[in-house]
DNA sequence: ACTCCGCATTTTTTT
DNA sequence: AATGCGGAGT
């Protein structure tokens, strides 16, 4: 049976339940508000529907879906659903289940790139490919790329491959075989760029192998090159809908556009004010260009908001009014108006990860104003994922549960990357990026001369890189101790790739057997380096994950696709992760720490792409604010370290944004909190805290106390000096001339325009942070 | 063939 | 600070 066979038997088979549905009444409907209503029954043309942040897109899509398929419109296959995170379509069928009972059948829900797969393999043969190909992951990706870099007798350290490979994914973007690519881009990459590329895609062709990008592009080459094919899928898929239109790129607009040419039956749902993937060739052109490539459209805007308070949606909205290009839309919300949101300095990283630490266990016993909150309602974005590890180090010390989002992803750890070559290479013999990765893995005395050998014999041969050992091994050209261990390598995985063929077999004893057998699991046993127990405890769940598969064959597909930590505990924790990881979440309390120019705006966002760079952090401001539901809270630090260097800054230029009547502006709580908060704040709020009498305060009082309780780890320096603002600049003291680059640290008090600094009592550990220092001993500091 | 050591480079974000 | 690489040494 073919493909095109299973999709009209499955088709047939449908209806009955179809009518079934058709007489069930339509709560989902009156659940909705009127714009969410609208966009649930545009049925006849393109759809936007442009919704903001916690609007409910995903009930209205969802609402959608289960009008089509209760009002007899559109069979479970006929929808294609399209989202670009896995768990956004988990969600998404999850949620559609729950309203019609378990739904079979919506074959077509998933991401671009699980979607693309599926054709992909029905028409592999129309790109040079076997359907049975293998997806290349950015490390088998970047080996690749570097074989041939070598081969071209090119320098790998002024022309890295990553750079190599980011600019071949850039053009994948944007949908450039290596024929397209225009003249305009024969520069890049050392006049070299375009010959590379087609050789890459030789190579990928020549092991049956695609990466992430061909995906996409592989599809629509089809598409264009074979009307009759995509007629087939314009016929099946009736009505498209795309979640996070916003992020899409060149290619998935194509892919998109080719799909939606024939009934135009297409539901996008987007926020431009959210798009934040420009660096990976989002474009939000397409958003903003939707009316226009889609004539007739009609345009829904989603603007009432359900999940933030009004002071949270007012700083939000602040922030991104200063973007100059988007399509423009008011959130509301009927919500209580509940706290500011509330900012704070500290004196430096460590003591806002001691800050933050020390509230979210207030806010969890319920000492604030707000109610006691578990940790799971907690969550603290960060911009870059280097900054998570203050905080873990900090929980940990406090003993507080906290949960990484987006770290280093499962299925990228060195160990169960091995695992899975030595899976793949028993599913597919002729893998050879599997072979190269694993024949001397664990070590089998097989070096560069050997694995160079087998090459070659496998080249001249034309054959896969294990039938080169193979023949090598038979001709006995293979010598010493290696050669013992290789044909144990080559026989084992002929065992196990015939039980791969048979039926019923145990895939995961199988699984289990090819560890144990080739050694791997020994190689880890007898590592002693600490980290190897949690690596063989990744391996078990490794084991444990393929439960959830029939066979080896379907799992490899899934995880090349699934790219998330699929591991849910129960426990109630904070969660640390990225602004980008958090995009679709919510969560009652949300901190936004390191708010330091550079940091967040990042300095080569800048740098790189200017004013357009510039406005995708501020969407990322704006969805970092967003995620919050009852509290926010902003924070900067006035140092810290960076590759173990320490560094100062100046409060984001997005504090200057936030409108200063929705915002609270906490005392800094003194001693290592410092008065940089205050004074930063002076500038960037209006001198609204300059005479605030820290001395004073609860804030400074408590500090005290936990001072003579928590000692800090740096000695202190006593040591009074005045700055004139005026002469800001630079200064001098003692025989040596200092540069101020950043603004002034650690102010007391403000005195027209005179800072004084009392060091000792600001409780200062060192100025070198502050202060950058022009000649080359900065870490030689005076005080 | 493999291990160890010193030097250099690095990090923004990810399907 | 942390990792990766090349070269020297075992």
């Amino acid at each position: 049976m073919n493909s095109f066979d299973e999709h009209d038997a499955f088709a047939a088979a449908v209806p009955l339940s179809q009518r079934a549905m058709a007489a069930r009444p339509t709560p989902y409907l009156d659940d909705l508000n009127p714009a969410q209503r609208e966009a649930v029954l545009a049925l006849d043309g393109p759809v936007l529907m442009l919704a903001g942040a916690g609007t409910g897109k995903t009930k209205a899509l969802t609402a959608r879906i289960v009008h089509l398929l209760t009002t007899g419109r559109a069979r479970p296959n006929e929808i294609l659903a399209v989202t670009f995170t896995n768990k956004a379509a988990r969600e998404m069928k999850d949620r559609v289940g729950r309203m019609l009972g378990q739904v079979e059948g919506l074959q077509w829900m998933g991401t671009f790139h699980s979607i693309s797969v599926k054709i992909l393999r029905r028409h592999a043969e129309l790109v040079g490919l076997k359907s049975n190909f293998t997806i290349l992951d950015t490390d088998d990706q970047l080996r690749l790329l570097k074989q041939l870099i070598v081969a071209a007798n090119i320098d790998e350290k002024r022309w890295p491959a990553r750079m190599l490979a980011g600019l071949i994914d850039g053009w994948k973007n944007r949908a450039w075989t290596p024929a397209k690519v225009p003249a305009s881009e024969a520069s890049a990459y050392n006049n070299r760029g375009t010959e590379l590329y087609e050789q890459y895609q030789d190579r990928l062709k020549a092991l049956n192998a695609t990466d992430f990008g061909d995906l996409l592009l592989h599809v629509v080459t089809i598409f264009q090159a074979h009307p009759d094919v995509l007629a087939q899928y314009q016929r099946w898929l009736k009505f498209i809908l795309v979640d996070e239109y916003q992020d899409t790129n060149v290619a998935q607009y194509l892919w998109l556009r080719l799909l939606a040419q024939a009934h135009k039956n297409i539901c996008c749902v987007g926020d431009d004010d959210q798009s934040i993937y420009g660096w990976r060739g989002a474009e939000v052109g397409n958003i903003l260009r939707f009316e226009k490539d889609f004539p007739g459209a009609v345009v829904i805007r989603l603007e009432q908001n359900y999940r933030s308070t009004p002071h949270i949606l007012a700083a939000a909205s602040g922030i991104i009014a200063a973007n100059a290009n988007r399509l423009g839309k008011t959130l509301w919300t009927e919500r209580d108006e509940g706290e500011k949101v509330r900012l704070i300095g500290h004196w430096d990283g460590e003591e806002e990860a001691r800050w933050i630490g020390d509230e979210v266990e207030a806010l969890q016993k319920g000492t604030r104003r707000i109610d006691p909150q578990g940790l799971d309602s907690m969550a603290i974005l960060v911009r870059a994922s280097h900054q998570m590890r203050a905080f873990e180090d900090r929980f940990l010390t406090i003993g507080l549960p906290y949960r990484v989002i987006g770290g280093p992803r499962f299925y990228e750890r060195l160990e169960i990357r091995d695992a899975m070559a030595y899976f793949r290479l028993a599913v597919s013999p002729e893998d050879d990026l599997a072979f190269e990765r694993v024949v001397n893995t664990p070590k089998r005395g097989l070096g560069d001369k050997a694995q160079q050998d087998i090459q070659r014999e496998a080249r001249a041969q034309g054959l896969p890189l294990l039938d080169g050992a193979r023949a090598l091994l038979a001709r006995g050209a293979i010598g010493g101790k290696g050669a013992g261990q290789l044909r144990a390598f080559v026989e084992g995985m002929d065992r196990w790739h015939r039980v791969t063929h048979q039926q019923g077999h145990n895939h995961i004893a199988l699984a289990e057997t090819i560890l144990e057998e080739s050694g791997y699991t020994a190689m880890w046993q007898q590592d002693k380096t600490p980290e190897a127990p949690g690596r063989l405890e990744n391996l078990k769940e490794l084991v444990k994950a393929l439960e959830q598969f029939e066979n080896l064959q379907g799992f490899l597909e899934h995880v090349s696709l699934i790219m998330e930590n699929e591991t849910e505990e129960a426990a109630q924790k904070v969660s640390i992760m990225t602004l980008h990881a958090a995009k679709g979440l919510e969560f009652p309390v949300v901190f936004l720490p390191g708010w330091e120019d550079g940091l967040f705006p990042s300095q080569r966002s800048m740098d790189e792409s200017g004013l357009k760079g510039l406005e995708e952090e501020r969407r990322l401001a704006y969805v970092g604010i967003t995620r919050a539901e009852v509290l926010c809270t902003v924070s900067f630090a006035a140092n810290r370290r960076v590759y173990g260097q320490w560094q100062s800054a100046l409060p984001s230029r997005f504090i200057d944004e936030l409108p200063a009547d929705h915002v609270d502006v906490l005392t800094p709580p003194g001693l290592y909190g410092g008065g940089f908060g205050a004074a930063g704040m002076a500038s960037a709020m209006d001198a609204r805290v300059a005479s605030a009498d820290v001395y004073n305060s609860p804030g400074w009082k408590r500090m005290q106390d936990r001072a003579a309780t928590r000692p800090v780890s740096q000695p202190r320096e006593t040591r009074h000096v005045t700055i004139d603002l005026d002469a800001v600049s630079s200064f001098t003291l003692g025989d040596r001339v200092f540069h101020v680059k950043f603004g002034y640290g650690a102010v007391v008090a403000i005195e027209g325009d005179k800072l004084d600094v009392d060091f000792e009592q600001a409780g200062l550990k060192k100025i070198v942070a502050r202060f950058v220092v022009a000649a080359a001993a900065a870490d030689d500091v005076p005080f």
